[in-house]
DNA sequence: TTAGGTACTATAAATAATGTAAGTAATGAG
DNA sequence: CTCATTACTTACATTATTTATAGTACCTAA
């Protein structure tokens, strides 16, 4: 997740489709394992490091630090640390993140209906 | 693409994420490197395999024709050969396909917003 | 007989994403 | 001093996705 080379026509093609196609590059900025899941749990209010990893079976801590470095670096989220021992850290949502709410319904939608169609 | 190794713990978290969130599950499906836009150019007429090639500067033969067999696969896209030489090969959005069209509205103005925020 | 167009396949390699396992810092409780 | 708690970090291993390159079958037209 972290390494990306900017010299692999990857690179390059998917600057060239987020360039031309806002669907693409709103793919790219939303498109990991778990980001979706993270937000739509967001979307209720804010949530600890903890709270979060608990919400989500299966994650590593690796990778829920990623996606949410990740989000925040995209300014889809927000981090505050509360200075105390132990550390809190809370996670919250900013207001193009939340406007994630009608894509994410949207998929929801679709996703249900595919479901039911296909089985 | 192919290959999936179902006794990876990425499988088994695709698959438990797909089974409880819809939106996941959705993102599993059309999650592809050039699936959406590849859709999004479909949602105006269906297109032949070369036609679909040039409107992608940069997709691979191989890559295109993945991504259309596991749209056909999912039923989001029909194949149709007709029997001519040189041969002609029209891919077409099914209902639930077409039925991507909000999907795909909703991730490009989330997309441009964003994109306005941030770039 | 040879060349050409179309829609592919096959195989290998490179790159990206994810997972595993262990360790860290800070500090208050005991 | 030792331990527990929380939110990480690091190094490495594995798996998944994407790209590169070459080749195929079919008929038609020159």
């Amino acid at each position: 997740m972290s390494e990306i080379k900017q010299s692999s026509t990857n690179f390059s093609n998917k600057l060239a489709l987020s360039e031309e196609c806002p669907e693409a590059y709103a793919a790219n900025v939303i498109g990991g394992q778990w980001t979706l899941v993270i937000c739509s749990w967001l979307l209720s209010g804010k949530l600890r490091f903890g709270e979060l990893k608990k919400k989500l079976p299966g994650i590593t801590e690796r990778m829920l630090t990623l996606q949410l470095r990740k989000l925040e670096e995209h300014k889809i989220i927000t981090r505050t640390v509360h200075a105390e021992v132990p550390p809190r850290v809370e996670y919250e949502l900013t207001e193009i993140g939340y406007a994630l709410k009608s894509v994410i319904s949207e998929l929801e939608s679709w996703g249900t209906s595919h479901k039911k169609l296909i089985g």
